[in-house]
DNA sequence: TTCCTATATGCTAATATTGGAATATAGTTA
DNA sequence: TAACTATATTCCAATATTAGCATATAGGAA
């Protein structure tokens, strides 16, 4: 396959790799449709961030815009976004049981020894 | 939900955000288990890219590594990165599509302006 | 028109990521 | 043991991303 699909498919992974980006995505998951204003609020950050951030999501086809008088509404794109997220947590939360199982094993042994 | 939680997230795509990755990614889906030295000669890349592109993947829990004798192999551990490629292909696909249907309208329109 | 409100963009210093070359390590074989 | 092979790590200059602030634009109301 052609170099350039790998760089179209890493810049949407680079676009989603925000931590702020990823709230907005999980905030139009749960609400659907929601202005800019709006999205500021819920998450506490200044305008322009969100305007920015938005601005990255939607260049990369994750979500998309319309305007509607003086708001401009964003919405969801690309589904699986919300779909891979769901699989990445059960990830995570397998990684951290097992290392809190670690632990939780180590400090057993630690005690064992004395 | 608390701030780590994005933070993890955030790390995964960054990890996938390199088109390199994504190449090493697709390797180990259509062929399994591989060695760092087998990657390298399919991509064409010099071994410590390889290793240091590998170890960013299993930082974050994508691949998972298995020493055998010298070499070290590795397999993905997170199927759902997969899914994903296949989803976000479909809608770089359909905008690409788009992308063209609207410059043939276009050259289409500059015909009849003649 | 002028004012107001919602949104977008530009600028810059601080920070993070990358590629490439050199080097280190850990098993394996002789 | 010494030499070899596969893999990992370190260092650094170049490049990319970010946060924060200031400013621009565009549509609606007065």
């Amino acid at each position: 396959m052609s170099n350039d699909i790998y760089d179209m498919y890493a810049s949407i992974f680079k676009a989603l790799a925000h931590p702020t980006r990823l709230k907005i995505i999980e905030l139009l998951a749960t609400h659907g449709e929601m202005c800019v204003c709006n999205i500021g609020e819920k998450l506490n950050i200044d305008q322009p961030s969100v305007s920015k951030h938005l601005s990255v999501l939607k260049n990369v086809g994750i979500i998309e815009s319309k305007k509607q008088g003086l708001t401009v509404n964003y919405k969801i794109r690309m589904p699986c976004v919300v779909d891979f997220l769901r699989c990445a947590n059960e990830v995570i939360k397998a990684d951290l049981n097992d290392k809190f199982a670690l632990s939780r094993k180590m400090i057993a042994e630690i005690k064992e020894e004395k």
